[in-house]
DNA sequence: GTCTATACATCGATAGAC
DNA sequence: GTCTATCGATGTATAGAC
């Protein structure tokens, strides 16, 4: 048996080990919130010791950064995944949705990917290239819908993060602002003809 | 010399000095965080004892809860404050921008006031009547304005939250996003339009 | 009201044996 | 890779003298 094949063997165990403690670590901060994760709660619901963690995270900030990749993996996957439209408004009514619904359907994992709660926690650049993905993606279908200029995308990315905001907020569970993305969204792209400059031409 | 004026000239030094307290304690919030206020810093900052806080407040929850209180004493006297405006629009937008301004002049005290990212910290009934005491400033402005659908003003509350936190998050210290509030209020108020039911008659 | 002293808990991280 | 043992720090809160 080659030497690399028990080495591959062996590295799969340890990125599904991995896996599985970043899989306790969301539930722990679902139950208990982000902050109040400890590692030493953590080790236990993965049956090992607390300072066995450190052959998996070199810290626990490294361990956010971890989560914190993850979860923007999660939102770019969800974002690829809708379908092609023709109508460039409902393209993007249907992405506001999606990110409102994925901010609401884990209150934690959106204060992890949006409102940076973890004192000391930078992401790597690593985790920072995905979360930039997302925003092209996102972008991109905010400039079919005739949104170009950087206020028009700043007054996007406002109604959106207020829209996620008050929802997670003050409705956690319900659909009480998630009800109002479209109306949202067609506010916002009547607003922006009222600055024609960029609406693409109907094709 | 009569006992209850020395009894109330030392209320007045207790009071006082609880004020104090609370004022460094935003000052350590701002420098470290909220959550990584420790009592034994701020008995440093105002010459005490760590245990001596405790002659002021109850726990630890207690002093948040009056610094949350002051907060919004502070925002409710930003918005009465507002002149009268004979146009409604022209009132709205200047609530809004002094809403975003206020956020943003203070983050971390943003961050108490709408985020509550103290864990275990409720206010306590009479910080949360003080909160209160604002949203109907707020409320008779925005009614004022045409805005009466409960509906109405959810999208209303999105739309501030958002400006706010994306200025506070992405911007700090900047007004990227306070620019926009005055377009934010036209296109909020041009959506009403399309809803015309409860647009007020011109006087 | 303020102090000293301390209880008591929890935390992240490291050392070193196996 | 996992363990035991422990370090060093920090945190809130209380007891009791003055």
């Amino acid at each position: 048996m080659p030497p690399e094949i028990a080495t591959d063997r062996r590295r799969e165990r340890h990125e599904a080990k991995r896996s599985t403690i970043i899989d306790e670590a969301w539930k722990l901060a679902r139950r208990d919130g982000l902050g109040a994760i400890s590692l030493r709660d953590l080790a236990a619901q993965v049956d090992l010791r607390q300072p066995s963690l450190y052959a998996y995270f070199d810290s626990k900030l490294a361990l956010f950064d971890a989560m914190f990749a993850q979860g923007n993996r999660q939102l770019l996957a969800a974002a690829t995944a809708l379908p092609e439209r023709e109508d460039p408004v409902e393209a993007l009514a249907e992405l506001v949705e999606t990110i409102i619904r994925f901010s609401t359907e884990d209150p934690v994992r959106y204060q992890l990917l949006f409102q940076r709660p973890v004192p000391g926690f930078e992401p790597s650049p690593e985790s920072y290239a995905v979360a930039v993905a997302f925003y092209d993606v996102a972008g991109a279908r905010l400039a079919a819908a005739g949104a170009s200029e950087p206020e028009d995308l700043d007054l996007f990315t406002a109604i959106v993060a207020g829209l996620s905001d008050q929802q997670v907020a003050n409705d956690p569970g319900g659909d009480r602002w998630v009800r109002l993305s479209r109306r949202a969204v067609r506010m916002y792209l009547a607003e922006l003809e009222r600055h024609p400059e960029n609406i693409p031409s109907p094709s």
